[in-house]
Formats: structure tokens, sequence, C-alpha cells
DNA sequence: CTCTTTTCCAGCGTTCGCGTTGGAAAAGAG
DNA sequence: CTCTTTTCCAACGCGAACGCTGGAAAAGAG
């Protein structure tokens, strides 16, 4: 070992991520992901075998990340609405992750590497929604899997579709954004709400 | 006149809607999207004068599309839920539109072309809304233009990141699209009711 | 110190898309 | 028929990204 190679290779993902989430999956290139990085792109194909493979890589990261940010037990317990905004929030804070996610709808067509990880993660969202339809918490009216579903998609259309966005609700002022963040967090409670 | 040029102006259209909808902003050429319409990229170019360009004329032509087949006067007379259903219907029958959003969203960060027609579109939703709103059929707890934006949401995720869709809800069956219809439907009749 | 191993880069040939140009082929005007 | 106009294409030069290779530079082993 020397010459710092674990920083090399975390200034990689680090750059790889901005890159993917700046550019579409065509747009973005390996040249670019290594000036940004200060490093030569050979590193970039030795360390991380490709494209496809580097973000399968920093998509995964990035999954972790926003696991460990924005938690959740049981909506027994807790509130639905306080969910969504704490999601709508991270994905104004940190847009990286729903980029890569859509970026990977765009390109893969479907296709998704470490599927087991994923399907973990998402179950992780569905039982919490399951744990609370059979506390009464939440209504049965939708199944657990759809309702997690849709409830991420009143946080997430936002950034899929900005310009949607501002054309029907004006530019993202930060008074807009809080705009936003209300209409979500009180539109899932309303679909999360039992009888 | 001569040569059926507006036969070969459709026909660049054509290829262009279903090379765009397939292919991420710079992953579409213009040498492609010439090649599926049988004809010389110069004729692209001539006519269009390259791929921004042409992009704005059959995003504008999807758009004028989706208004005539999901067309909406008023939520007071009309349930917000049968609307939802029906877009997500037409976002699954022609995905192109949504897709040619999200390469918008994705590719042009806002900027947006034609910018009046569209708010003209959108305003139009968000008038029903609110029409829906003073008559007592829909909730005031959320402002028309975001409700409005939601309610679209909840038809759009899918298509944004289906490989999520799939692995919380299952891959896309025929019977596995009806349930997500069913609560795509319940999920906006949840959303607007009225107290 | 020398020798070996690992990290790293300059630079290569190739391919691909861009946007344009010069001129051929087709249709109409006289 | 000839002349003019319009439609269309083959093909160009250019630049950018690809993926790889040979070898230099740095770190440790002896």
């Amino acid at each position: 070992m020397a010459r710092d190679t674990e920083g090399t290779k975390r200034r990689i993902r680090e750059a790889a991520v901005s890159e993917f989430a700046r550019f579409d999956p065509d747009g973005t290139t390996i040249e670019r992901i290594a000036g940004a990085a200060g490093v030569n792109k050979e590193r970039v194909y030795n360390y991380f075998g490709g494209k496809r493979s580097l973000f399968s890589t920093v998509l995964r990261d990035e999954l972790a990340k926003v696991a460990r940010a924005v938690p959740v037990e049981s909506f027994a317990t807790e509130d639905v609405g306080d969910y969504a905004g704490r999601v709508y929030d991270y994905h104004r804070e940190r847009p990286e992750l729903t980029r890569l996610l859509r970026w990977e709808g765009l390109a893969f067509d479907g296709e998704v590497s470490d599927e087991e990880l994923r399907r973990r993660y998402y179950g992780y969202k569905s039982a919490a929604m399951s744990d609370g339809q059979e506390h009464g918490a939440v209504t049965r009216s939708i199944d657990a899997d759809h309702l997690t579903f849709l409830v991420l998609s009143l946080a997430g259309w936002w950034s899929a579709v900005p310009q949607v966005a501002r054309m029907l609700a004006g530019p993202p002022t930060e008074q807009e954004h809080a705009r936003r963040r209300a209409a979500v967090v009180e539109a899932a409670r309303r679909l999360a709400r039992s009888p």
C-alpha cells in the first residue's frame, strides 16, 4: 500500500456522485470525473472498471446514506406526514440520490445491481407501513407497499420535473419550499389517515 | 413544394419522439433520429435546427396530445380520483410524454421554451382544482396548485423510478398495473377529499 | 543502498456524433 | 423543351470520449 489509495478512491467516488448528479447518463464522462477528482482516468478504470460499475458503487453509498439519514421503524408510532417531510428535506438538501435514482430508471430500464440489498431497504419501509396498518394508525384501503411508494412520490416528483413544479407553483424560493413541504406533509397525512 | 415535405417533417418528428423517449438527452443523437426516419440528418438540421429545438417541437406536440386526451374542466363536477386514474392510464399507454418531461427536467435545469403555452396548460388544471375548492368538493387544506401537482405526482412517479416501483410492489404485470391504478385513484381521492 | 511491488500518468489509436458543404435529383415555371 | 427552385444526400473536418498500454515515480523489503 502506498500513496493514499483509499483517499484516491474516495475522491473518485465523490467526484462521480457529483458528476452523475449533474449530467445525464450519456453526458457523464469518465474523463470529467477523473478531472474533477484530480486523477488520471486510468485510475477510474482500474479501481472501478467503467462507468456502469462506478455508478453502482456510488448509488450503493448514497442509498446507505439516506437509510441512515431518514430512518423509519414503524408508522404505528411515527407520523407518516413527518416522515414525508423529512424525505422532502433530504431530497432538497442532497439532491444527488434522487438524481441517481432517476438516472438509473431512465438509463438502465429496470435493471439493477445489488437487487437484494435494495429490496431490503424498501422492505423495511413497507414493513413500517404494514405495522402502522396493523395498529390501526394507517388506513387499510391502500396496500402497504403501494402506499409507501405513493408517499415517496409526493416528496420525489418535485425534483423529477422541477420545471413543471415551477410553472405550477412558482419559483422555488425559501418560502415556496416551505409551502411545498407543508403540502407534502399534509398530503401524506391525508393519504395514510385511518378512518 | 415537392417531394412530400410535410411527410418528411412528420416522419422526423415521430422518430424524434421515439428516440428522445428511449434514450437520455446526451444519448439521443441526430444521426439516429435521421436514420429512424429514413432521412439524411441534414434534413433535421435544416427543418428543425438542432437537437434542442427539435426537442421543443416534439414536446409541444405531445403536450397538445395529452391536453386533448385527458381534459379537465372542473373538480367541482369531476372526481379527482377518476382524473388521476386517467392520467395514470395515459402515462402507461403513451410513456413518451412523461419521459420527455423528465428528460427536460434532467437536462435543461428548469429552462423551458414555450413557457407561456406551458403555463396556460397547468393554469387550466390548477383552475379546475380551485373551482373544486370553491364548490366545497375539494379540501382547502392544501393550495390548489400544490394539490394539483401532488395528484400528478401520484400518477407520474411510477415511471420516473420504475426499478423502485418494481422492487417495492412487484413486476408490472397486468394485475399489478390494475393494483397500482386503484391505489392512485384511491390516493387522489383521499388527498382531495373535503371534510 | 538495491530490488520488487504498487500507484499513477501521458499519450496512443479508434470510434462516434457534431454541424456543414457542394452538388445531384426532382418538381414546377416559362 | 430549358431554366429556376426546392428537396435531399454523401461526405467532410472537427472535437470528444472511449478503453488501453508502456513506463515513470513512489513506497516498502532486503
